[in-house]
DNA sequence: ATGGTTGGAAACCAA
């Protein structure tokens, strides 16, 4: 089972690059998130032509998020629950019917910036809200997989230049301990599990050069269950799809889990 | 010292 998650930075205005990297990687499942669009501008069917089952919960213009996936979808969950007065798509769940069945979600954590403000309350609160839903999940105790952009660093190796990060919200160290507290919860990051070197980014700004001099981060991550940790079996970040024609500003994480073992 | 979206210029959002 190979599992991906891809902030892609609009599906729509990305089409052909996030066709051509589809494709080459071939995931079970692809974990999308910021489409900036609603679900009836999604473009399903050229991902159904590919073979996947799609399910979308969108926006116009800003955040939403997507699953593809080869196996039927089942127990569609749109929208994170703790507020129901909360209208931004950051989430979307489902059960991947497979062989032996794994829940997936697509997570777009807010970014919070600029600290000091309502944004940055809105970040924290969604946080808590993640870990209260997280909880819940790990009480099934199944294959359970949380991927997605957490818009936090959590530690000065995951950013080629922490100091230049002091102020912004992925870095402050209520949005670092909310992310630790969501991972004593009992998930685990693959990142951790492949034992992936220190510079392993999935984030370049488009801005002063950054890809050209590696000023990255790493903010995108997939966080298994007990159940899904024990059949890890290895992460691939794709670094070199930052180098495709119309790249996004992040890169695919893929991880393989051997469920039947 | 960019890019996407909206809306048809400039503002907002991103991280």
């Amino acid at each position: 089972m190979r599992i991906a998650t891809w902030n892609v930075n609009s599906v729509n205005a990305r089409l052909p690059t996030v066709l051509e990297w589809i494709q080459a990687a071939n995931p079970d499942v692809a974990c999308f998130q910021e489409i900036k669009c609603v679900d009836e501008k999604f473009p399903r069917e050229a991902f159904e032509d590919l073979g996947y089952n799609v399910e979308t919960h969108g926006q116009k213009s800003y955040n939403g998020v997507a699953l593809l996936s080869k196996f039927p979808l089942s127990d569609v969950r749109r929208g994170l629950p703790g507020d129901d007065a909360d209208e931004q798509a950051r989430y979307i769940e489902a059960l991947i019917e497979a062989p032996r069945p794994i829940r997936v979600a697509s997570i777009y954590l807010p970014n919070g910036n600029p600290i000091g403000t309502e944004k940055f309350t809105y970040k924290l609160a969604w946080f808590e809200r993640l870990q209260n839903h997280a909880r819940e999940l790990l009480t099934l105790e199944e294959p359970l997989a949380l991927c997605g952009d957490y818009n936090v660093i959590p530690e000065a190796e995951d950013a080629k230049n922490p100091a230049a990060w002091a102020e912004d919200a992925l870095f402050q160290p209520q949005s670092r301990e909310a992310f630790r507290a969501l991972k004593w919860l009992g998930l685990a990051d693959s990142h951790e599990l492949g034992r992936e070197p220190p510079g392993t980014f999935t984030f370049w700004d488009y801005q002063a050069g950054a890809w050209r001099r590696d000023h990255g981060i790493r903010i995108d991550f997939a966080m298994l269950s007990p159940q899904a940790a024990d059949r890890f079996r290895a992460i691939e970040t794709h670094r070199d799809a930052r180098d495709m024609d119309k790249p996004s500003d992040h890169v695919p994480v893929v991880v393989d889990l051997d469920l039947e073992a």
